[in-house]
DNA sequence: AACCCTCACGAAAACGTTTTCGTGTTGAAA
DNA sequence: TTTCAACACGAAAACGTTTTCGTGAGGGTT
């Protein structure tokens, strides 16, 4: 087992200083052509890098960003540390990722054990706990010390820092006059329960287009879903109860179960309701029917929260102008929907 | 702005050493119980927390666990990512995320990257461009240093580390069996090409099941997809130039857009032709029809992978016995297949 | 011969910890 | 009064870097 080289080790070996080790390897002007020809191939030889450890601590820079996200196993947000980490590896960052499981104290002692040193900088989406608590104290506490934080698509208006988000309201709002628009009469909203902000703001967006068009809305068509594993019933119950031709689900586990739905009642999608989903991932693309979508590009999400963050780490005064960005959103057309 | 606080600044405020300071806080009984809570109360008040880049140069341990894998925006290899970081999280481990995109660089310069000091030991799965190369310098390279590598589902037999698959020519030869059993006579076999170490473990356990059962393999049933993208064409050709009643796709996008081209040509599944897929994902779940797939397991597999890793950074005496942990795998039925 | 400059290198501090090894003070035992 | 242990604390090294500042040798100029 060979062990890592150090600059001790090489210097003693060569019998030279350890400043004129690190000197020659930097390709300092101040060492002999010979000397440092002498030190890089031997570094070379024993195939020496820099602990990144030891440079962390000097330079107070880890060059690594922490993200901390509700869960991975869900395809929009592997979409979205896919985009981070290729941005981060452009600009020499690492990664570290961190899952809350929805839990406000796991998304406390996962924020507090990174911002101990390990990194310079946050991107995160905030679990379903912390927006029901509304306590952003553990962000304000990293904010305050000086770390940099990027919300992204969980987000909340009540911390100062930079954002990027989809305009969750336009999008809800462009998919129902689409539906308003091609002629459909009653529109069902499959949507979230209400302290989970993006769900709140595309209700918000179905509403107001209903309003804009002078339509009633019908609560009887709006069905909030707390519990995704048992909602079929509900959403069949639904179903049966109303005379529905379009859904509009506000992300695409609502949407493959309401088309699911409509087939066990006998019905056609997209003959007899048309659907809409939101977040174009693998289930929309490979559902039968495939699934119209609100394209919520989480790769794109990433890239960006990426990119400000790194922005912010690497320009050292720090202006206090935060910005929010907004990922434009299109609906992509497929087997769900006539045209 | 409120900066991290040290040590040092705490032992200047209250006019004592770092070493006092220091002891204080670890309960050590050299200092007197008044200074010990004297310094621990401004320790509080000032929300101190040790540095973790001094702790880990320290203690040469850095409590991280580097993990590189092709692509992140695949279920599976989310689920395995699930696995270890709750693991990891459960033992105070962090994991650090890095991709290979399929590229045997990007994967030598990640494990480079992060062996140079930023992690304890990795989790890694190969890329393809790895498989196919069969270069695993840089993987000895690591274990030469003494950092554990554990190896997860694209393995090679060439390395000696610890490794986590499932059985996948087992798993295979079950899936065939299955259709045998249940009197499928012409059952296609969608795979991948050779150098894909699980697709060829797949393809064997398929041509050994039909082999058990004295079935002559024809070869126009087997379909070696490469381009993932356009092989629904390909598949529709397969169908419609063979009487096939049952398909055993190695993947569940195979398996997925064999249904879509089952459709297409005008046939039912499962009652003209059945489908069994592999890896349950969220496809499998929610195509329609579900689909009947071998269970992979990707949680379990992180789990595994991480203990593993874990237990051996926390022995020091390094013993070179080397375990593969093969997780059981199952058929999970569900209605792409008659029973 | 005295001076100065350049060259090539080394010593040491700094980053924030932990830990080993002193060391000065106190009180009690001899 | 002397001796010694216990106590409470501090100095310093170590982890591996980078960088600032010094310094000795050599050569050139007056």
């Amino acid at each position: 087992m060979r062990r890592k080289v150090t600059l001790k080790q090489i210097a003693k070996e060569l019998d030279i200083s350890i400043s004129t080790v690190s000197k020659s390897l930097r390709d300092s002007h101040e060492i002999s052509e010979e000397t440092r020809m002498k030190v890089k191939a031997f570094a070379k030889m024993y195939n020496y890098k820099p602990n990144n450890i030891a440079l962390s601590l000097k330079n107070k820079k880890t060059k690594t960003i922490g993200i901390i996200i509700p869960e991975i196993v869900h395809h929009f947000f592997a979409t979205v540390i896919s985009g981070i980490e290729h941005v981060a590896n452009d600009y020499g960052y690492n990664v570290i990722v961190t899952l809350s499981d929805e839990s406000f104290d796991k998304e406390v002692i996962n924020l507090e054990m990174l911002a101990s040193g390990s990194t310079d900088g946050f991107i995160m989406s905030l679990s379903k706990e912390t927006q029901l608590k509304k306590d952003f104290h553990h962000l304000e506490e990293v904010i305050n010390q000086g770390m940099p934080v990027v919300l992204f698509d969980r987000i909340t208006n009540d911390v100062f820092c930079d954002k990027v988000i989809i305009d969750d309201q336009l999008a809800a709002y462009n998919a129902t006059e689409f539906f308003i628009i091609n002629n459909y009469k009653n529109i069902a909203l499959l949507t979230t329960v209400d302290y989970v902000s993006v769900g709140k703001l595309r209700t918000e967006g179905y509403l107001k287009s209903l309003a804009d068009y002078n339509i009633q809305p019908n609560e009887n068509l709006i069905l909030k879903i707390e519990d995704i594993e048992h909602c079929q019933d509900q959403i069949v119950d639904l179903l049966t109860n109303n005379d529905i031709d379009a859904v509009f689900a506000v992300n695409e586990l609502f949407a493959v179960t309401a088309i699911k739905a409509i087939n066990k009642i006998g019905k056609n999608v997209p003959n007899d309701i048309a659907v809409i989903g939101f977040t174009d991932g693998i289930i929309s693309q490979f559902s039968t029917p495939t699934i119209t979508t609100v394209s919520q590009n989480g790769i794109k999400m990433g890239q960006k929260a990426a990119k400000m963050l790194i922005e912010r780490l690497e320009k050292e005064e720090d202006d206090e102008q935060y910005t929010t960005e907004i990922i434009e959103t299109e609906l992509i057309f497929r087997e769900s929907t006539k045209t």
